[in-house]
DNA sequence: TATTGTGAAGAGATTCACAGCC
DNA sequence: GGCTGTGAATCTCTTCACAATA
């Protein structure tokens, strides 16, 4: 301890972990919004809690990046904006491009917070010839024709695939051509890509299914079962704060659907994890 | 190794980990695809594949199920998809409601995924009593003010936010003192809500920052810089695939964008990392 | 022979707790 | 006295590698 620098590889090499990078985002949000109320400086307990995060992991956080803290006092908001804003790289200007001009895309390319850190929309592409040219959050669409030519026209890096799941494999694959290295991905689909290429994902349907498990391990526990038995990582079960109250029995689902019907090449069925069967029963 | 049964805690205790929770629904997606072309069983590299995921992690993903493949053959389709199903609480059916219908809340609504899988959106709300009455997707929209009656009367347990940022947290804390416990956000901002309550959040702003930092490091490793400074988790730089060439140079970003400006209670500033200030210097 | 299921090792992330500094 | 920065401990997740087995 305090016997000067040890960790971090060796020589230079940043090494942010990815589990700090993905929390960075959500530090410069709370952080632009003291900064928006002249607050000077702020600690790390008082900044954790507007993050939802605790204390200790905020710090560990920003010691990767540096020392930018003061003891005894804590952390000078408009300094902590900008290095966190340099970290991420949201200096510069990064043009994006929305591929799929649906509901989604739409809604993608009007909203604001796009714009505000350092993103620009430099284009928005849809493969419906009857969509070409129509003005979408103030901006024509543009066909899926030119899409190599935006792509190197305005030195786009990060495209946005809002296309349906079937087009989305092709539509990477002409982006990535293209030269893009970064894809947000909402189609509800695996892309595959090739290695170097950055992909995420929104889905829609999986955040739902997560919470759905969740939901209805809290419905078993209702019905008695040994209070002993959480999901490892606890969820996303935040701590407390606001709360009015907590609210009811929490509301149990309706109908059962689709039973098993064991159809198909019919050969496994062996053992459940142990007896205890919730809700629906296997057959 | 098949020395009878050691892990897990104890006695039953389901304790899937959180973060296979997390890949069911990718596994089930890949599954569910694999069923409609009939495919009668897969192995766990094939699988694995198809949900972009490594065989091993897959194999011990479902050993927390169970053992429901067949040594030499692989899984059963229809089987595994609907123990999969079942783990998730997918064969109930989940009324959903979701609040703030503007661009994003009607994508959302419209959205086909939503009712395939176990949930069937109850309800769209707006506080815009402008919108009152108005058919989203084939369904009225009705006002807030009628909000705790919906979720009652629906059984709601789960939640989707998509109001502005401002209105997030009240929403929220109407929704659980109604009886909701699962809250899917995609309103860029931190609900406090109290223990029990699931939330989880989708945040295209977040998403994209965190692009922005691979892409970041990606340009500048093109510029020199020992090879040898990978983010951790290598981020989701996805394996091999298909792959038009990996493309050029990547295209490099435009512009730079606000300097530091050392305005405010300007206390700090200490070391960086290291010497090698990227792109765009501090002060 | 092919493929699962899983101990054990390894890597990463979180939390603790306290020394160091303002 | 208050708060940061960080080693060390702990916990969780991933990967390895191979015995068990259809």
């Amino acid at each position: 301890m305090a016997t000067g620098r040890t960790h971090r590889p060796a020589t230079r090499s940043r090494g942010i972990p990815e589990a700090t990078v993905a929390r960075l985002p959500l530090y410069l949000r709370a952080l632009t919004a003291l900064s928006e109320r002249s607050v000077p400086t702020v600690s790390s307990e008082e900044l954790a809690a507007a993050a939802g995060v605790n204390s200790a992991k905020l710090r560990k956080d920003f010691s990767y990046l540096g020392s930018y803290g003061t003891r005894g006092v804590g952390y000078d908001v408009e300094y902590l904006v900008y290095q966190i804003s340099r970290e991420l790289g949201l200096t510069q200007d990064w043009p994006v491009v929305i591929v799929g001009i649906g509901n989604l895309g739409a809604a993608l390319a009007n909203y604001g917070g796009f714009a505000s850190r350092g993103f620009r929309v430099a284009a928005l592409i849809d493969a419906d010839p009857a969509m070409a040219g129509k003005p979408v959050a103030g901006m024509p669409v543009q066909h899926t024709d030119d899409l190599e030519k935006i792509i190197e026209e305005n030195g786009v890096s990060i495209g946005v695939i809002a296309t349906p799941a079937g087009a989305a494999q092709q539509v990477s694959e002409r982006l990535i051509a293209a030269g893009v290295t970064s894809i947000l991905n909402f189609a509800p689909t695996v892309l595959q890509v090739p290695e170097g290429v950055d992909v995420r994902k929104v889905d829609l349907s999986i955040e739902l299914q997560i919470l759905a498990f969740h939901e209805q391990r809290k419905a078993g526990e209702e019905t008695g079962a040994a209070a002993e038995a959480p999901v490892s990582g606890a969820g996303a079960s935040a701590a407390a704060g606001a709360g009015t109250g907590a609210g009811g029995t929490g509301a149990a689902p309706a109908a059962a659907v689709e039973p098993p019907a064991g159809r198909g090449a019919a050969t496994a069925r062996k053992n459940g994890p142990e007896g205890d069967v919730p809700a629906v029963m296997p057959a």
